[in-house]
DNA sequence: ACTATAATGAGGTCATGT
DNA sequence: ACATGACCTCATTATAGT
């Protein structure tokens, strides 16, 4: 791995280095590989499993048994849905493999301080209760708007919300309206989520009309799902959400309220791993094996920033009281960019931008799209338009003068990942594209850190910018030995947090050579991730 | 030797239509 | 259910230039 270009995530605080690498100590940026701090041993959360104590000896809970669910998840998601609800109760059941049944309320009176959306979540999670309780009998053909809503993918305690302000019968987009008024109202792009929504509500609405005027009945969409279940079953098939919003990300949250990991996956140490989202059939699957087999989340950082990056993440940290980085970074191009506002050609609709790469189009391109557009008089023709628009989306172009679509330049792409301007600088061009292109998208990896903030990890880090602790750097993954992790354990008294990439190259969309999955020459690097949090485990867990 | 440039598709998912 | 098309992707490498 120490040739050529298996880099992971390598956007540490002092080095572009392209290779692997692994970090310990405290370190200034949320994608080194592994941090200690000898502070505090993290403390324990209960995620312990709990025994299901219910009483839905109902058909239907036998039904999802039958199927394989656990009769504590299935109970758990019947409680929180209504037993009404048969499609939303399957649809949670085959995105959450476990769920414990730790109430949610219980969860989220804590800290309201902390969290600009614990209000809201309180009162759904209160208002849903209600609504379960008051709403048992409700008919299944009906087209129920909690249901929609779920579909959508809004979460049960913002459907129920929704509904039970807006009244049952109120139009779908205005219960859209109100979950999105309710998360955006400190925001103020109130108005073009609203459309984004909008666009989307009407598109599903559509659809499901249309699913209605088919189906005759549940039981047949139940067949339909527990088949398609079944194949993916078969073929090794992991189920990317859309919207690609993991647990829930700031603007658009579908919270998971809780999950029971098993109980040798609980930390300390604290981990969290990535890749691509796109892999090969059944990589994930492969990775999720070796990883205690947690369920990965898969998050889209358009919902964080302005471009694209689908990525997976497993990980041992609690869901409750996520938030992200502030000041909240632009989403738009528009504002992200405000100097391209002005070439912005009215055919090109593009608000946000596609994954950042390590390569970029070049400069024969830009001046072959200049070209085209002069040869026309005003607006080009379809033809001319389709090609621009999908030059432009391939190679992330924008337009940076009259005719000229050119790529994004080295500091600009930094703010886009969450970097401070000139964070790559002192390097070549080519590297930073490439350094940059294998990051971590801050904000991104930061919301699903900032949990550690309330239970006291890595506190002085988070808190101040300079940072104090020492840095060893090891440029060889495969360096870091059994031995050398006991070394460092007995001397930081361990480890708090190991998170890392594994080498994409084998596995991303975009290598047209060896694309040879996760046993690839490079991405096989994964195992060594293993190892280390193993080693780790297995050091601390005897002392 | 280092750096920049430009050419090099396929695999997979999703939406839509038949 | 099946076919089809649109869409997107933490890349690799030969080649030329400095």
């Amino acid at each position: 791995m120490q040739d050529d270009n298996s880099s992971d995530e390598g956007s540490d605080s002092i080095d572009w280095n392209t290779e692997d690498e692994l970090e310990i100590a405290n370190t200034s940026s949320p994608s080194s590989v592994a941090i200690s701090t000898t502070t505090n041993a993290a403390v324990t959360t209960e995620f312990g499993e709990s025994s299901s104590s219910n009483n839905y000896p109902s058909k239907i809970v036998n039904d999802f048994m039958k199927m394989g669910f656990p009769e504590a998840m299935v109970t758990k998601v019947i409680r929180e849905l209504g037993e009404n609800n048969t499609d939303a109760i399957l649809d949670t059941l085959l995105t959450y493999s476990v769920v414990d049944e730790v109430p949610h309320q219980e969860n989220r009176h804590n800290d309201q301080t902390l969290n600009p959306q614990s209000n809201i979540e309180s009162d759904f999670s209160d208002l849903d209760s209600n609504f379960s309780d008051e709403d048992d009998d409700e008919s299944l053909e009906k087209d129920d708007p909690v249901v929609s809503l779920i579909d959508m993918g809004y979460s049960p305690y913002e459907a129920s919300a929704a509904v039970i302000r807006c009244g049952k019968d109120a139009p779908l987009s205005e219960l859209v309206d109100f979950i999105s008024a309710a998360h955006l109202s400190k925001e103020t792009d109130v108005e073009m989520d609203k459309l984004y929504f909008t666009s989307q509500l009407l598109k599903k609405d559509k659809k499901r009309k249309l699913e209605k005027e088919k189906s005759c009945g549940i039981n047949k969409k139940l067949d339909i799902k527990i088949e398609r279940k079944r194949r993916d079953d078969d073929e090794d098939v992991l189920h990317l959400p859309n919207p690609m919003i993991g647990f829930g990300v700031p603007r658009e949250s579908f919270q998971v309220v809780h999950r029971t990991l098993p109980k040798e996956a609980i930390g300390p140490p604290y981990f969290l791993y990535e890749n691509v989202a796109l892999t090969p059939k059944g990589v994930w699957n492969t990775i999720k094996s070796f990883l205690y087999e947690i369920e990965p989340e898969f998050v889209d950082s358009r919902f964080f920033c302005v471009a694209a990056r689908k990525r997976g993440y497993i990980h041992n940290l609690p869901l409750e009281n996520r938030f992200p980085i502030r000041p909240l970074p632009p989403r738009t191009i528009f504002e992200a960019l405000p100097e391209t506002q002005k070439w912005w050609p009215s055919w090109d609709n593009r608000e946000q931008l596609n994954c950042i790469l390590t390569c970029i189009g070049s400069a024969q391109l830009t001046d072959r799209i200049r070209s085209a557009l002069e040869k026309c008089d005003g607006e080009p023709n379809l033809h001319v338009k389709k090609y621009i628009i999908g030059q432009c989306k391939k190679w992330n172009l924008v337009w940076t003068g009259k005719n000229r679509a050119a790529p994004l330049e080295p500091d600009e792409i930094e703010l886009i990942m969450g970097y401070p301007v000139n964070h790559t600088r002192g390097v070549s061009r080519c590297e930073r594209y490439k350094g940059l292109g294998n990051s971590f998208q801050v904000d991104t990896v930061a919301y699903q850190l900032s949990v550690l903030k309330d239970l006291g990890i890595i506190q002085g880090w988070w808190e101040q910018t300079n940072q104090t602790g020492n840095l060893i750097h090891m440029s060889d993954v495969e360096d870091v030995t059994f031995g050398k992790l006991e070394e460092c354990i007995r001397s930081f008294g361990g480890f708090d947090l190991v998170i890392g990439g594994s080498p994409c190259n084998n596995l991303a969309g975009g290598n047209r050579r060896t694309r040879d999955g996760l046993e690839g020459e490079h991405s096989s690097l994964f195992y060594d991730y293993v190892r280390i949090l193993d080693a780790v485990k297995s050091i601390m867990g005897r002392n």
